[in-house]
DNA sequence: ATATAATCGAGACGGTACGTCCCGTCTTGCA
DNA sequence: TGCAAGACGGGACGTACCGTCTCGATTATAT
């Protein structure tokens, strides 16, 4: 049965030359083809791991960003937000937008996929985003529908700029929005 | 100097062949070849007009959605931005979603491009609603940065949703949208 | 290092596609799209094995003529050479003769190629003529420069005939052309 | 009727943008879109003087050649064949050698235009030989049949030469190629 | 003078083939 | 069984020419 084990070298490769690829030459470049040579990897054993050049690229993301989501909690959720979209807003100058936007890229067109990327890359973020604005409305309650609509007017800039206008997403801005939705969290009705 | 006309009917025939391809099979079946092909059409011919997919979906946008800004103007700003937002939501869930969702993929990895469709696409929407949300502010002033912010708030959910999960682009959600930023613009310091 | 083995039913596949392109639709139906398609094969797989469509029909030539190198020994070097002249002759009618034409005009216009016929094709059959020269004038010496000048007697007019009205390369022809050039090698000073 | 002559000017360009192609960077060069472009005419024009690549090249070596079609007649015939050969191939070392190689490769393939090659190109030239091979074999009759057999070792070692190895056209071989014919032509049966 | 008619440059047009890239699958031999 | 190597059918890329066509501007002859 057993075989040879996987060699976990490759694995980093792998994801190694995805990231790579992705912030030199852009998505573009970054083919399955293009990543096995660059890892100094057959094509097999990249499919081995992966079904699409999506997945590797998930991946990679959740390879780079593995625990790093942070989750503030000081007696002001203003401050809470802001710090966690400080933090978000600089990742994406780097290897992280550059990948959060080859996931977009993979995602049109792909349904299956989409879903994929939402589940395990937007949704924990969004839940994060809902804790600190529930704390934001205490001690009255925020239902789910109000809590998605604020967590949209959170995530909704940001990706709208990560796609559009990258360098937008500075610190003054994480500040910006912060204050607005937790303002807008407190006050509703 | 002069030679041969373009053939208008050729322009209708490759802008028409483009949107049911993209509507059709989805963005990536929407090849140049494929273009071409249902358009009746030699590739050269497509490759005269455009010079990339972008740009011929960007195109079939544009005809698409030529003169179709709403620009209402009633008493009630909030009642004017709900109407466009359920308006342009409403566009979303047909052809006009499809093509928007196939340029942010041919914009991620192609920076001349992205700009093309921001001046192109974007910019006149964001300017449609700064309008708007200029009334709602009055008689005080609204300041650049501020609007530009504002506006953030209202297109960036919309794109999310759009890339993410375009059903929930519903009326609802437009009224919805409309109501926090209009009342955001008015209480504006 | 090994990769998998190339396929020898695709080279038989690629090379009978060519002949028979070549018999049957002429030079200049035989492209390489449509050698590709009618073996049943990709594009990549031809130009893995071949730099250009010359390569091809120079090897789909080897393959057909591959030891039919005749070399008769008997007393006459007259009757020696008619007979393989007449045999020659005889194969020019063929998918030979087609496929020897398209070689002069791959050849033409490239210069590498030409020597590559010239060396792989032409040379071999201009030994198997000088040396029944050679026997013609023993026991006197044949030299270097009149043998080969004796030879393009021999395949100068084949050549010729070939590629302007093949099908006055006969058997008359042949024995004509055999009875006048060992003669000439015989009496020669 | 009439309506605007044509310009003899045009025709001159389309000749010489011809031959320089051919020439400079060889026969695969020359085609018909590259050859209006140099003589800053439109394919239209070519096309209306024109129906094939051919007979532009037939064209631009009959303009060539012009006349030029010489038939010494002094005591030797020996001579006057060693006088037309060491011109004709001295010819081919230049534009005319590049030209008629084209028109071989135009040949191939294309039935009708190898033809019109025999009798506008190479017909005359067998005329020029065949009447000094007839002086050769005087007072005795020269037969057709054989004088065709004996312009073929004249012609054929010139076209297989130029086709294979043009600089060994040379003078000596001229001589040689005279001198065994006219012997051959003198002593023949 | 003013049609009428052909020529010219320019360049669009439907095609075909080029040679390249990448897809996702497969088949080797070695570890 | 993993892995590097690489063959394989397939599909699209963007380019070059093919031969035809349609334009506006010339330039002749024939009213």
């Amino acid at each position: 049965m057993s075989g040879r084990p996987r060699d976990p070298g490759v694995d980093d490769a792998i994801l190694r030359a995805t990231m790579e690829l992705v912030e030199e030459k852009g998505y573009r470049a970054a083919s399955i083809e293009g990543i096995a040579a660059r890892a100094g990897v057959s094509k097999q054993t990249v499919y081995r791991r992966y079904r699409s050049k999506g997945e590797v690229i998930l991946d990679a993301l959740a390879a780079y960003a593995a625990g790093n989501l942070p989750a503030p909690d000081t007696a002001s959720p203003r401050r809470d937000l802001a710090q966690l979209l400080t933090a978000t807003f600089a990742a994406q100058q780097g290897i992280r937008g550059a990948l959060n936007r080859a996931l977009v890229a993979e995602s049109i067109g792909d349904d299956d996929f989409a879903r994929t990327v939402w589940e395990r890359l937007i949704l924990p973020r969004r839940e994060a985003v809902r804790t600190i604005l529930t704390r934001a409305r205490a001690p009255r309650e925020l239902g789910d529908a109000e809590a998605d609509f604020l967590v949209d007017l959170v995530y909704g800039p940001m990706w709208y700029r990560l796609l559009f206008d990258p360098p937008s997403l500075t610190a003054a801005y994480a500040e910006r929005l912060a204050e607005a939705v937790t303002e807008m969290a407190a006050g509703g009705s």
